[in-house]
DNA sequence: ACGATAATGTACTGTTCGGTACATATTTTG
DNA sequence: CAAAATATGTACCGAACAGTACATTATCGT
């Protein structure tokens, strides 16, 4: 048989970047400015592209904002879901849950997230965003929702609430440390808020 | 002695509109779409106004945008607080304080509100924005503190809270409340999100 | 009534926006 | 090496942007 040729090797001229590391850089925009703020200038000096290069990896601009708040959803959301489901206690959980969240949204990237901070706003502009925001935090309810109901089994919840006014006390509690760190607040003050509603959460006293 | 002219008349032509009106409609538009998405064509939509005479009313969007968000704060923002410091009981002024603020975040002007949705982003594009938004939460920190800690001395305070911790606790919920409303939860369910944090925070059980 | 004053509407400015045409450069295939 | 294929950089496009000049209109003071 003939030789098995690698198909690695596209046919013209190579790329001269990493995909993944644009796609970061353009995530990176994004999360601070959102989409507004953030030209195409700004997109093409984050990442080093020319705009025909950045063209044909974005599509367009909303193509891309679009990718990028996906990505932030299923790069760091699913992380923050992990956390949250990792198996440990329920104080643990919802513990490593927020820290995990706090060392994010106090990083490189921010202050705050992107769905925390810019897609709230940018729902007026492109209308697309506001069934994407519903969808996340819908989904994150859900899963802190499952997550205090197996704690209620372990009775590790605090017997005065329901599982979903549990879950959605969690996942607002998430949303609000967004806000507080893009007010300025750091990760330590971060922590506070959100040990507080775990000690609360989990209070079964 | 001399008539005494009311000196309301200025000398030469009078205005077509009325201020406030105009300032009304110019937050409400700043309200839903921020800073950078909300365009002078948009404020001449929404105010009625011809561009000149728009511009010797706000100067320039940027003040616009300052005036705007100051409005809000003087104008709901101490809603919210009279409400808080109504000198009901614990619990009857944090649902009034809720109440409040859903009603205005599902009204007209919303879905959320400008300091839980617009400034956090536009806080990237005018940092003094920054400084105004931590000073608001601050501020509202610092009265919900203040009430808990009236509310400690009367025993309507969880007793596992610390007067600090239930402020933070109160204004992250009301924080979160904007996000959500502008994933389009109505208010009944922000109100569920809202009940939940009363009755934990006065849990005196 | 007449001049001074102030607001209005039209129509424009230069700049920046998102997006692209086109010529050039670099690779693989044959 | 030549031809096809793909990426790159320059340089541009029309549209939309924030902001304004200027002529016009309406009111006040005298």
């Amino acid at each position: 048989m003939a030789t098995l040729h690698k198909p690695s090797r596209r046919r013209g001229r190579p790329r001269a970047f990493d995909p993944v590391d644009v796609d970061d850089a353009i995530m990176a925009t994004f999360w601070r400015k959102g989409y507004g703020a953030t030209t195409l200038d700004d997109l093409c000096d984050a990442t080093g592209l020319k705009r025909p290069s950045l063209y044909k990896v974005i599509g367009s601009k909303e193509e891309a904002y679009l990718s990028a708040v996906d990505r932030y959803l299923t790069e760091y959301g699913d992380r923050y879901v992990a956390a949250l489901t990792a198996g440990g206690s329920f104080a643990q959980d919802l513990t490593a849950f927020y820290r995990t969240y706090v060392k994010t949204v106090s990083g490189e990237y921010g202050p705050g997230c992107p769905v925390g901070c810019a897609v709230p706003v940018d729902t007026e502009t492109l209308p697309r965003l506001k069934e994407i925001l519903a969808q996340a935090i819908g989904k994150l309810d859900g899963i802190a929702t499952g997550r205090a109901k197996k704690a209620a089994a372990a009775g590790e919840l605090n017997a005065a609430l329901s599982a979903p006014e549990a879950g959605r006390l969690i996942v607002g509690t998430l949303l609000s440390l967004s806000i507080r760190s893009r007010a300025g607040e750091g990760a330590a003050a971060l922590r506070r808020s959100a040990d507080t509603v775990v000690r609360l959460v989990t209070s079964t006293g």
